[in-house]
DNA sequence: CCAGGATCGAACCGACCGGTACCATCTGAA
DNA sequence: TTCAGATGGTACCGGTCGGTTCGATCCTGG
């Protein structure tokens, strides 16, 4: 049956469905993980209309891959504006947000990290470099109202805590990744505001 | 041609030669960045030698990860072992060493890593997981020295910046990496002897 | 009510994949 | 000298991949 019996025809709906949905399946499973065929079947959406709208499978990588990448740096600002002004309280609540994220069954360490180790095409590899910018600028922000001396070094460090505890949290125990590296990330700012 | 002219009949070394040219191929590529045609073009190996020798692509992957892992911990294991009894010399000739590879132009994240985020499957994870804690037993005999409190938990520390500093280098800048976790890294330590 | 666009379902395509089979050729030990 | 085994080269297999096409069906704006 083309185009289901009561569904509104619009396609800017149509794709933001499919980009939403294939989000957690090329998550799950990878990006090689699955092919168009299975995943239209799984999106309820056919190889036409996917193409129609994005080209090719990479093109839908991009753009699941951009959007996821926006919505992880506004679910983290969000979780860091909303936690106060003092600094030591924001990466706190930041690094509870991660570990509440390693703990759920779906966790499978960075989308947009995975995404360019599996397909390391100039492309990807720079919507996950933009990516890690914006969670440095985060990291900055933070750095900059805690007074540290040097705050791209400090926001650097605590990108490197953030990326590794996420890396660990998936292939290690991800009981205490989170709060293992907020200690460490509460004692370099500690640090860095006595200087 | 079969058999070159002056090659030697070893299977032993023909094992060996292909599980060590293969292991730079797939870092290079990805696992599933080459098919067997060319990995064994590559190799100057034939498909049924390959075949008789791994019984399958999935069986060369597993070898080549399991000699990789035992010689990264070995590598890193004489850094450390190889430079005096102070924990501060030795996390500081670990970062120093990890530093020198991100600089190198083959460079690609930790293979480990990066194998079983491409392979999400039980075998793979498997042998990252062992080199993980390989890693970690590591940085947990130099916690240990250091008269750390709680050593497993200092060296989880370091492992998050070990393997935190090893993303950053691949998908930012790959210059400081190793050095700012080193500095992060000697903060911890010194906390940790401190009480 | 009609025309045009959005969608589905399915068939189809060429390319490539991992894996197998066969044979000529060379080595090394008996 | 002989012969078993290791190897290279090549053709081949079924399956799956990303991508295209087509017609039937349904929505929606005019």
């Amino acid at each position: 049956m083309p185009v289901a019996k009561g569904s509104t025809i619009d396609p800017e709906r149509t794709r933001a469905t499919i980009v939403h949905a294939a989000t957690q399946v090329l998550y799950e499973r990878g990006l090689d993980g699955i092919g168009v065929a299975e995943l239209c079947a799984r999106l309820g959406v056919s190889k036409e209309t996917l193409y129609r709208h994005f080209g090719t499978k990479d093109g839908l990588v991009h753009a699941v891959l951009d959007t996821r990448s926006d919505r992880v740096i506004h679910w983290l600002t969000d979780t860091v504006s909303s936690s106060g002004d003092r600094p030591a309280d924001q990466l706190t609540a930041l690094f509870r947000a991660l570990q509440g994220w390693y703990d759920g069954p779906e966790f499978r360490g960075c989308a947009l990290i995975n995404a360019a180790t599996q397909h390391r095409t100039d492309a990807v590899r720079a919507i996950a470099a933009r990516h890690v910018e914006g969670y440095l600028e985060l990291l900055t922000g933070i750095a900059e109202r805690a007074g540290a001396d040097d705050p791209h070094r400090l926001a650097l460090q605590l990108l490197i805590l953030a990326e590794g505890a996420t890396v660990v949290a998936d292939h290690h125990s991800s009981a205490r990744a989170g709060e293992l590296a907020c200690q460490a990330a509460l004692a370099l700012l500690a640090a860095a505001e006595r200087s």
